[in-house]
DNA sequence: GTAGTTGCAAAGTGTTTGCAGGCAG
DNA sequence: CTGCCTGCAAACACTTTGCAACTAC
C-alpha cells in the first residue's frame, strides 16, 4: 500500500464514492485507518481519534467501522477471537501474524501461490481466501 | 479423520497421555469432540454434553477446552470473531468456511500447496499456516 | 427543514474468575 | 486425606442498541 498521507478532502471524496455521508467523525476514523499502514482494532482507532480532544464515542467507532465494512472500504482480519483488526487495504492479500506481539504484516497476494484446493461443494463459490502465517520469535 | 466412535476407556487413556486428570466431565467433553467429525463451539459442546441430563457447567466447558488447547489435544479455528470452533483434528490442515451457514469443512493439507511466501522477518519462525477458504452459495 | 448521525448509557454476548463444596487418586 | 476439579454467580471485555439531541445538505 502506498504510504501516503491522505488529505481530509480526498477522504471526503472517497466516502461519498462509497455512499457514505462524510461526517466529521467518519472522516477522522477514515483518516486514522488510511493515513497509517497499520492494522487497527476498534479500540486502537478510538484512542487515535480521541488523541487530541475527545470527540468520538465508542459506539460511533463501532457503527462507523461496520458501515465501512458493509461498503467495502475496509476489510476485517480475524486472527484472534478477542482482537478484530480492520485493514484499509482491500486488495486481496495475506498476513503474517506475530503471536507474541499481536502484530500483523501484509503479504502481497501476487507473491503467493496456492494450488491443489479441492473441488468446492456443489453450488458454492469462493468469496475469498485468507492465509494467515502465524509466526513467533525463535 | 477416522470416523470412529471413541470409547470412554480409550479417551481416558488419551487424556492421561496428555497429563490431564480424566474426570467424568472432561471425558464427556472429549467424547463430544472426538466421536463426531464436527467443528464445535463451546456452546455447541455444552449443549451436547448436557443433552440427556444437565451435569456440566458452562465454566467447566470453557476451562476444559482451554486445558485441551494448552495440552494440544484440540486446536482452535478462528473464522468469525463471534464464533470460536474447536477442532479435534490436530494434524495440519485447512478449512472451507461457509459464510452463510457457519459450517466448517476440513481440507487435507497434503492436497494444498502454498509457494512464494516472502522471507520471514529476522529471528522469526513459522508456528503454523492457516488457510481459510470462505465460500457461499452461488 | 428533515433525514440521517451522534453520544450516552444500558443491554447483550461470549468468556473468565473467585470461592465453597466435591471427587480423584 | 489432600489437592485438584466443579458449579454457581459475579465479573469481564467487547460490541450493539435505544433514544433524545444534533448536524449535513
Amino acid at each position: 500500500m502506498k504510504a501516503r498521507a491522505y488529505s481530509r478532502e480526498h477522504l471526503v471524496r472517497v466516502l461519498r464514492d462509497h455512499d457514505i455521508t462524510p461526517t466529521h467523525q467518519r472522516v477522522e476514523i477514515a483518516h486514522a485507518l488510511f493515513s497509517r499502514c497499520e492494522h487497527l482494532s476498534a479500540d486502537g482507532i478510538l484512542t487515535i481519534v480521541n488523541d487530541r480532544a475527545a470527540e468520538t464515542s465508542k459506539a460511533t467507532v463501532y457503527n462507523t467501522l461496520n458501515l465501512f465494512l458493509d461498503r467495502k472500504l475496509v476489510r476485517e482480519v480475524i486472527v484472534d477471537p478477542s482482537r478484530v483488526f480492520y485493514d484499509p487495504n482491500t486488495a486481496p492479500h495475506h498476513h503474517f501474524y506475530n503471536i507474541d506481539t499481536g502484530e500483523l504484516t501484509d503479504i502481497d497476494e501476487a507473491d503467493v501461490n496456492i494450488s491443489g484446493l479441492p473441488q468446492l461443494p456443489r453450488g458454492m463459490m469462493v468469496e475469498g481466501v485468507d492465509v494467515i502465517v502465524r509466526i513467533r520469535s525463535r
